[in-house]
DNA sequence: GCTAACCTATCTGTTGGTAGATAAAGTGGC
DNA sequence: GCCACTTTATCTACCAACAGATAGGTTAGC
């Protein structure tokens, strides 16, 4: 249980904050009450709150995409795709949503750099899901009625928008919708338990 | 063009700074300047600005439910996905989304009343959406691999977010991709144009 | 003794909200 | 029809709390 730095705290709230409150929802005294520190202390780290923003969404997406490299390309698609939702299910918190679709939203009140950050952000989700479906069909699962890129964006979309529903409602039944549409696209026979269990590659339909 | 009453433009600039900034994104003093009065007549109006959260998103959901109200169900389940889908091309803005779109990543900041119509709001657009849907099946659209009332909490959450992302990407892209989902599902043939051009009824492909 | 990492103290502007004045418009009794 | 009263819709003038931000001091470790 290694020490974290004020530095490290700050960001880590701050990511539980934006994600609770959103960015104009938390001010620099939430801030310092949470860590333990003054309001200038925190200005000492990051000069002004778009640092803050700034700083919090890099670091965020960085963790994400580090996440996301452990999924191993060489998996069948079906076994990619319930690794990347288990990483999802850690983050279906009752009171919390992702921090870029937070931001997302905000995005008229947030500097162009971060804005550039967030787009990454999506690109990197869509980039991974349209490689998994493109694969699924390929090996010949179910033909999808949209390309592959465009189902991606579409369930990315509404993944994140299941988050969102999914605090508002205090049921997690349209993020898991949106998880239901993303098995099935990449072939995942229906009925099958949908939490991690491995299954043989190769498990496309007719 | 009738003149309208003050309590009306200030409802009005509230859709509108909400849907740019969020609620928390906006003071009474914005509100005031935009319409011409002194924050104290807000007051007068809307005691507290939780008040204001209240009325705003009761008069956007009444709104919205009689813009729906006019489709007419008679219709095709295409024909109605068509008129859906121009309703919100018309919100298609590049610096607003939707105002419940928005106010949902801010329930935690908003009182028990308002998530109420929040909820309204959602479950009138995925009542409407599973009944075209399940219209559409039944009269022989090309099955889903998920429930229709499923598949319509993924559609309208995509199309939710796909708002979002038109304005940080400055494109349609990702909500055209969940419009096209919705007429693939209702069973639209694939590569007719998609503006709001008013089809033959009955064109459920086999 | 220099520097990193805090602190205290303070600043200016903004926030949502209140109190009370006012002017105009309606309302009812006679 | 006129006067007394009430209501409506606005204003001016405040307030305490909070916002983000700054200046400059203290302390501890290298």
């Amino acid at each position: 249980m290694k020490a974290q730095s004020v530095r490290e705290q700050l960001l880590d709230h701050t990511f539980a904050l934006i994600r609770r409150r959103g960015f104009n929802g938390f001010s620099y005294r939430d801030l310092a009450d949470l860590v333990g520190v003054k309001t200038s202390s925190i200005h000492y780290y990051f000069p002004c709150k778009e640092d803050l923003a700034l700083e919090a969404t890099k670091q965020y997406t960085a963790k994400i995409a580090e996440e996301l490299s452990h999924i191993d390309p060489a998996l069948s698609p079906v076994e990619r795709a319930e690794l990347y939702l288990n990483g999802w299910r850690r983050k279906l918190d009752p009171d919390q949503i992702c921090m870029c679709g937070m931001l997302a939203t905000e995005t008229e009140c947030l500097p162009e750099a971060v804005h550039a950050v967030l787009k990454d952000f999506f690109l990197l989700h869509e980039r991974l899901l349209t490689g998994m479906i493109e694969q699924a069909r390929a090996e010949g699962a179910p033909a999808q009625p949209i390309p592959a890129s465009e189902l991606a964006m579409v369930i990315f979309g509404a993944l994140q928008s299941g988050l969102i529903s999914a605090r508002l409602f205090r049921s997690p039944e349209r993020w898991e919708a949106a998880a239901q549409m993303l098995l099935a696209a990449v072939g995942k026979p229906a009925g099958a338990s949908a939490s991690a269990a491995p299954l043989p590659a190769e498990a496309a339909a007719g």
